[in-house]
DNA sequence: TATATCACG
DNA sequence: ACGTACGTGATATAC
């Protein structure tokens, strides 16, 4: 049976052209939309893996429809179409009949009923069908044969029911329902004024459909319960317009959707046109292209055994992908102990390959590769590292999901790319590192449940009775979560200066509230609501979905996603829970050790300025920490010309400030916003500085002189960042590029460093034959979670791992507690 | 999907 | 005149 693909015309024009460049045609036509167009229908027809069995494309037409007839107002807000894309629209009609699309237009219906129209005659001839749109509307299409494609200009995602009931918590058809309720502003449609998205979503969860929510309205308490029964004609109205139609007249039999190829010498015509160069010589090389695209794998079952074998293994959706000697298998459990009797593993992401046989009981002890981190030293500026750039870069094929068969070709091609420095990068640094952080993930962090949920509780009192207050302040409910809102009561209702504009609206963040403050009671009411609702939703919320049967928490550590070397957390992080504010850093009790042990936490103390006073090997800052010198006081004696003994907090504050920003790349304004001083007066802190650390002020130039004539910055342990920003021709983009190579040399060594501390603490925990194991790292951070009674013979390999990571021109200092929760382990 | 906001180093 | 410090991830709305 085939496959059908629809398109809806104006969803992926208008995305195309809000997402692409400006362009245009050799005679001055707008293209940018057109040139997305083109590429998102062929990216969605390579996505679905075989040439379409049917293909069609609907457009809206200008006339009303038949949901105007009924509901005046329904998308009234809309805007016209911007002039510049109304231009491209006959071209994209033209485009999508030469490439092979049936192109379907009525009277009175829109796009979608005729997508729904279809997909229901293809579902009922049993063919499964992708939709290809730009919005989300169509979601209540989705069903067993029935797929949605959200295209957007980098990526289309997929769509399936599964996904739908685990984002929403209902069934596709039930979308209509919650829309109903929920209503949508971008359609002008209503819904029951005051309930949203998340509130809509559990009254159909609760009731299952609108009919029986309102078989029940007189049961529903509260306010909710008066606002639905007051809303219930809007209610209908709401999902009569939400609903698209299936039986939508087509004018053309399905049979004339049946794809027959592209017009080849009429899509070169309108290429030419349209000044589509890239597009023409694909058109022109397309047996080469076609070969191109990465094909579907076949598997065989599992072999008796791959003992002395090389195989290349990646982990996929919860299964081993194993090619041995160019013969694809596939397999859980059994496939994962017949992989460990090997001789050597090359992985994509040997980390997800250890988690994969661990669940089926098995280590993996061979001598193993690890491509996706080989991919990452060689270039971590190839966002992420994802298999399907790899393939597209080293071997020009395009596939968007891990093909094992191509796995040997990117070993080889990447394996000549690695120069030695960046191999031994790789060797002694990434690939022992991914062992180290498969542990640690595993291991996870105990987390005491019971008392986040109180604290949590706390929260939900503070979070109501301050949106009661500031409702009551402001005269009106309105969602204070909603900078828009928010935005026009303070600054229109209220008339308090607006300081600040953003892209969309005024400016609501921390620093205009700040200068707010004193205006109006309403002001530190919502920054305390900001600040409560934040713990309240990201971390009591947030983290307690993310523990598991056995009262933990286990992240997951990505190890080829930042550009300067560093780790991140996710699912959740663990690298940014609170600690700065008192209240926040309450929530670090409820991280615990587990039953008999005990938390190990040690932090290295200035380790990114030690770095740099080694990198820059100046001599008056190597001298303060050699000295054991308070960093920020010297910092602040010299800048402000003062003896030490003399120097102010306010004083060492501003020389703080200052540091931070040598490291980050400085620049004046930015400094005198931080500290709320002139921008001249900035300027004079950092010549001031820069005067007095002349070694510092060297490195910088020489980093970006550097980096200008190679296109790229290393750390002093041979991590590259290219930067490509610096040879474009956009002033501010090479001036961020500036900054970088300042920056990356310096975070990205104190990254390596602390990594080379996790690989010899590991070791040395083992060696010494102790259970105690690190289970997270904070950039400068680490935590081992050892038994009590191992608890000093710990801290002190911990140390001794730490500060011994690399003899550097400075000291390596490192602060160390230990307790049973993180915020005893921090504060004893 | 994109933006604003805010949590961390 | 113009935007404004480095690196991340999660959550909420608006579009």
């Amino acid at each position: 049976m085939g496959k059908a693909i629809i398109f809806d015309g104006n969803s992926i024009l208008n995305r195309a052209f809000y997402g692409v460049r400006p362009l245009t045609a050799p005679d001055g036509l707008p293209t940018n939309a057109l040139f997305g167009f083109v590429g998102m229908i062929n990216k969605a027809m390579s996505r679905i893996g075989e040439a379409p069995s049917h293909a069609a494309i609907a457009f809206d037409l200008k006339e009303k429809t038949f949901r105007h007839k009924v509901c005046e107002s329904y998308k009234a807000t809309r805007k016209p179409m911007p002039d510049d894309l109304a231009k491209q629209l006959p071209f994209a009609k033209e485009l999508s009949r030469a490439l092979g699309l049936k192109v379907i237009e009525q009277a009175g219906f829109e796009a979608d009923d005729i997508l729904g129209t279809l997909s229901k005659k293809l579902y009922d001839l049993g063919i499964e069908t992708f939709i290809v749109t730009g919005d989300r509307d169509s979601f209540q299409l989705i069903n067993e044969r029935v797929t949605v494609l959200l295209a957007a200009n980098d990526d289309t995602k997929i769509t399936t029911p599964a996904e739908i009931k685990e984002k929403y918590g209902v069934e596709p058809k039930q979308l209509i329902d919650v829309k109903a309720i929920m209503g949508d502003s971008s359609d002008n449609i209503s819904g029951v004024p005051g309930i949203g998205e998340k509130g809509a979503i559990k009254l159909i969860c609760e009731y299952g459909s609108l009919d029986n929510v309102y078989e029940h309205a007189e049961e529903i308490s509260g306010a909710v319960g008066k606002k639905l029964r007051d809303g219930k004609e809007s209610a209908y109205m709401s999902r009569f317009l939400a609903e698209i139609k299936l039986d939508a007249p087509l004018g053309c039999e399905l049979t004339d959707c049946e794809y027959g190829g592209a017009d080849n010498s009429a899509l070169r015509e309108l290429y030419k046109r349209l000044g589509f160069r890239q597009f023409l010589e694909k058109l022109e090389a397309e047996p080469v292209e076609e070969a191109k695209e990465a094909q579907a794998e076949e598997f065989l079952s599992l072999p008796e055994s791959f003992v002395g074998k090389t195989l290349y293994v990646a982990a996929v959706g919860e299964e081993l992908l194993i090619n041995c000697e160019g013969a694809l298998y596939r397999g859980k459990d059994e496939a994962a102990r017949l992989v460990s009797e090997c001789k050597k593993i090359v992985c994509w992401s040997l980390k997800e390959a250890l988690h994969l046989a661990s669940r089926a009981g098995v280590e993996l002890n061979c001598e193993c590769e690890d491509i996706s981190l080989i991919a990452y030293v060689c270039s971590p500026e190839d966002n992420g590292v994802s298999f399907g750039r790899a393939a597209l870069e080293l071997l020009g094929v395009s596939s968007s999901e891990i093909k094992v068969s191509l796995l040997p070709e990117i070993y080889e091609k990447l394996l000549e790319k690695l120069t030695p420095e960046l191999e031994k990068l790789y060797r002694t640094v990434e690939l022992p590192l991914s062992r180290v952080l498969f542990e640690m993930e595993e291991r996870g962090f105990s987390v005491d449940k019971q008392a986040l949920d109180r604290f949590n509780e706390l929260l939900s009192r503070s979070v109501a009775e301050e949106e009661e207050a500031i409702w009551s302040l402001a005269g009106e409910k309105f969602n204070i979560n909603s900078p828009k809102q928010l935005g026009s009561i303070l600054f229109e209702k209220l008339m308090l200066p607006h300081y600040r504009k953003t892209k969309s609206g005024y400016s609501t963040d921390v620093s205009v509230l700040e200068k707010l403050e004193a205006y109006h009671p309403i002001i530190p009411l919502i920054l305390e609501y900001r600040k409560d609702s934040k713990l309240k939703n990201t971390y009591c919320d947030g983290l307690g979905k993310q523990i598991t049967e056995n009262g933990k928490i286990h992240t997951t550590f990505k190890q080829t996603q930042t550009l300067t070397g560093r780790l991140s957390s996710a699912e959740p992080n663990l690298q940014n829970i609170p600690v700065r504010s008192d209240k926040g850093r309450e929530l670090r009790r409820f991280f615990v050790a587990g039953e008999g042990n005990v938390l190990i936490d040690a932090d290295y103390s200035q380790i990114e300025l030690r770095v740099l006073a080694h990198v820059a090997g100046d001599n008056e800052l190597i001298n303060a920490f050699k000295d054991g010198e308070d960093i920020h006081t010297v910092t602040a004696s010299q800048v402000f010309g003062v003896p030490r003994e003399f120097v102010s907090s306010e004083m060492r504050k501003r020389a703080k400030a200052v540091n931070f920003g040598i490291i980050y790349g400085i620049g004046a304004y930015s400094l005198s916003q931080d500290l709320h001083i002139t921008t001249k007066t900035a300027a004079e802190y950092i010549e001031s500085y820069l005067s007095k650390y002349p070694g510092v002020r060297d490195y910088l130039e020489s980093t970006k002189r550097f980096a200008r004539e190679n296109g790229y910055v290393e750390t002093m342990f041979g991590r590259r960042r290219y930067i490509p920003e610096l040879s474009v021709s956009n002033k501010n983009m090479q001036a961020f590029g500036e900054r970088v190579a300042m920056n990356t040399p310096i975070q990205g060594a104190a990254a390596d460093l602390i990594k080379i501390a996790m690989i010899r603490a590991d070791k040395m925990l083992k060696e010494a034959g102790l259970k105690a194991r690190l289970i997270l790292q904070i950039h400068d951070e680490l935590i081992i979670e050892a038994p009590i009674e191992e608890a000093e013979r710990a801290e002190a390999i911990l140390r001794e791992a730490m500060l011994g990571a690399a003899e550097l021109s400075v000291p390596l200092s490192v602060d160390v507690g230990i307790g049973k929760s993180w915020f005893d382990a921090k504060n004893d």
